[in-house]
Formats: structure tokens, sequence, C-alpha cells
DNA sequence: TGTCAATATGCGAATATTTGCATACTTAAG
DNA sequence: CTTAAGTATGCAAATATTCGCATATTGACA
């Protein structure tokens, strides 16, 4: 018996609602979808206001089918905004919800990098 | 020419730093790492508090390689910590806003289904 | 030292994602 | 109707991820 150096009981307190793996599964797609380069980079240039998809192209010196096809992505993910203009498409963030997510994120790479400061001499 | 709807310049309005690709393929990590269902169950269980992995075996009904994999994953994307206590492992998650994310997240996702209420008699 | 429990890792198969070419589709204009 | 620009899609190759078995590693203890 690995001694009783913890105790085996795990907290049973509130019994939160939990999320049923269908649910997560949900959530795990916008995140999946959100876990490329790329398309963080059509968001950013996104933030700066609603683009078609050839201005997209331009700026991200990505392939127009790439483009086309995250951007696709995005918005079936309900990321992004789509509204033809006649033979252009522009694309818009929906919700700006996506950049408090990166901010979020950013701010805790951040925060490991001070960290990181100092430790020069680290083994 | 198609038409000039919409004018061609796009705001070069106020040059707001942009970050690299390798920035954002850092940020992109992060969200890949919680783009997984079975990851997000785990985060799940942690929320209650720190677990080690054979009780996360049991919580989840995942394999053990399966959870240790998940673990090792979100240990090294910096979502967890990890102690060890004699033969067993205890991860914890090493900072809440995880769950801020997916509240984040979730809120969109159920704005979304609210927006679906009531269209059951869409085409 | 030998054994057992808990965790981690190497490896391969199954699966999913990404990319880009070629091409199809769509709309405006002649 | 024909053409051209802008966008999307089918397909296949390259790449990455997930999963689980078998096995290695680690630590406690007899």
């Amino acid at each position: 018996m690995p001694g009783p150096k913890r105790s085996k009981s795990a907290a049973p307190k509130k019994a939160l609602q939990k999320m049923t793996p269908a649910a997560l599964d949900k959530l795990a797609v916008v995140f999946r979808v959100l876990g490329d380069g790329g398309r963080l980079q059509l968001l950013q240039e996104l933030k700066e206001g609603e683009k078609t998809v050839g201005e997209l192209v331009t700026l991200s010196q990505m392939g127009q089918t790439v483009v086309s096809k995250h951007l696709k992505l995005m918005h079936q993910a309900g990321l992004l905004s789509r509204q033809k203009d006649g033979v252009r498409v522009i694309y818009a963030v929906s919700d700006p919800m996506v950049f408090q997510l990166c901010e979020l994120v950013c701010g805790k790479l951040n925060r490991e990098k001070e960290e990181m400061q100092g430790m020069e001499y680290m083994i």
C-alpha cells in the first residue's frame, strides 16, 4: 500500500454539473479551429475590419485555396460572418470573444516568459 | 473590373503591432491542446482539485496510456502542474485561465443555441 | 535484491488535418 | 453568349494526431 500521504477521498463537494462528452467535443472543435497559426494570422488581419478573400490572400501571403479553406472552417465554427459583394466574399469576425481568448492565452504566455527572465544561469 | 461597391483601401489606421508567425504558432499550440474532448474532460475533473493519474483514469474511463499522454501534453503546454507523491503523480490545473477560456466559448455556443430556438419551421 | 503498484514511453495502425493543383462555380461586364 | 475575375471544391500527397499494446521506468516495501 503506497503510503497514505494523501487522502483517498477527492472532495465530492459540490457535484457541479459536468458537461457531456458531446458538449465537450463541440467545445473542442472551436479550440481546434483556433489551433492553427495560419488561421490566427487571418483573424489578426480581420481584427482591423472585414476583408475579402483576395485581400486576405495578399496580406497573409498564403495561397488562395488555403485561405479560402481556413475561412470556411472558421465560418462553420461560427467565428466569422460571410457576406457576398458581387463576385467577392467579405469575411468578418462575428464575435470579438475570439480576441479575448487570444489575449487570455497571450497573457499567460507572457507571464511564463517573464518567469524565465533572470534564469540565464539555470542548468 | 468588378464594381467599386466597396472601397479598395482597407483602413491602414493604427498599424497595431501584429504578432509574428512564430508567436502565433505558440498561441496555436495552446488552442490545439485544448482542442480535444478527452483532454477537456480531464480538465473538467481537475477543476475540482488536483488528482493522480490513476484517479483520472477511473473518472474518465479512458485508458491509462491515453490519460498519461494527455496529461503530459497539457503539462508541456503549461496548463497543468505536476508533482510526484511517491510512486504516484499528481496533476493540477496551473492557471484557472483555462476555465475562463472554456466559459467564453461555452457562452458563445449557448448564445448560438438560443438563436436557434423557435426556428423549428426553418427550411 | 525481488516484487508489486503507478506512471511513462516506444512503436505501429488508424484517423484526421493541411496543403496545393486543377478545375468548377458564380457574378459582372462586354 | 462569352469572357474574365474572384472564390470554392474535389482530389491526392504530405504531415500530424490519436490510440492502445507491450514494455520500460520509478519508488515503496518486504
